[in-house]
DNA sequence: TTTGACCTTGACCCCCAGGTCAGCCTTTAG
DNA sequence: CTAAAGGCTGACCTGGGGGTCAAGGTCAAA
């Protein structure tokens, strides 16, 4: 697929695909004309680096833990085993902001619900407060 | 407090609290000398500040709910009335990032235990894959 | 009174993830 | 043959969150 199709495919700009490539997370192969040509697989990879990216992580962290998000079918254990603490690092590092971010969370609820310390029971576990019913979605 | 005292005592540089002033985050006191003077729950509320900063959000998402997180006392049902509404789209974001995280961070652990999709019992919980342990520090 | 630590504003710089524009080539449709 | 649509590279611009001087005012201790 060429680079306007990708785009549509995956909702990233032309322009987000080449700076893609220019960062290293993305290898297509080149027609004899120049143009750029994908294979399909490409479409989860570059949602995953866009999932990435938007998440706060840099294009330099993704090349880290690319062999991970290729798609479905993951390849890490035996694809890239230097990486393996490398990944655990980054995990860590996910755990950490999920765990900030979920603490943003529960005292923004608290403050809609009028307080009522809900006294979180496992980080990044979700404090279910009765009187306030979160925004559907999950 | 002065400005020095603050950032040691709140873990950011000078420059910063002086760009969290300038992007409305902050008001302190002036005395006639021109410094800025800081009460105590500033260091609350610029820890909040530095948390949700460097989660991805703008200074100018920070100024939306501010008045949540001015320190150990919430004030938000009575004390800002028009921003429920504005509040609960944050937490709904946050849920989404929280959300997108969890898929991400569950991905990874996934790879390194080799597959044996651990079923997430609830978003926001920690999934303990029995063959991973976690990297310490919590 | 002088030194040193701390404060002030203003200005310019950097990085990152792209946006945008220019100038040119290629492919398909009419 | 020409136009439109899409592709290519290179180059400069942007906005957010600050870092880093520069030039000077203030204050406590010696």
């Amino acid at each position: 697929m060429l680079i306007g199709e990708l785009a549509r495919a995956s909702g990233v700009t032309v322009r987000a695909l080449r700076y893609y490539e220019q960062q290293g997370l993305l290898e297509p192969e080149r027609a004899v004309n120049g143009y750029r040509h994908y294979d399909g697989g490409a479409v989860a990879r570059v949602r995953n680096i866009q999932l990435l990216l938007s998440n706060g992580f840099t294009a330099q962290d993704v090349r880290g833990f690319l062999p991970c998000l290729d798609d479905g079918e993951v390849s890490l254990g035996p694809a890239c085993p230097p990486s393996v603490e490398a990944v655990s690092r980054k995990v860590a590092a996910l755990e950490e902001r999920i765990a900030e971010l979920s603490a943003v969370r529960d005292r923004l609820v608290q403050a809609l619900t009028g307080n009522a310390t809900p006294r979180q029971p496992e980080p990044g576990t979700i404090a279910r407060h009765p009187a306030y019913t979160r925004p559907a979605h999950d």
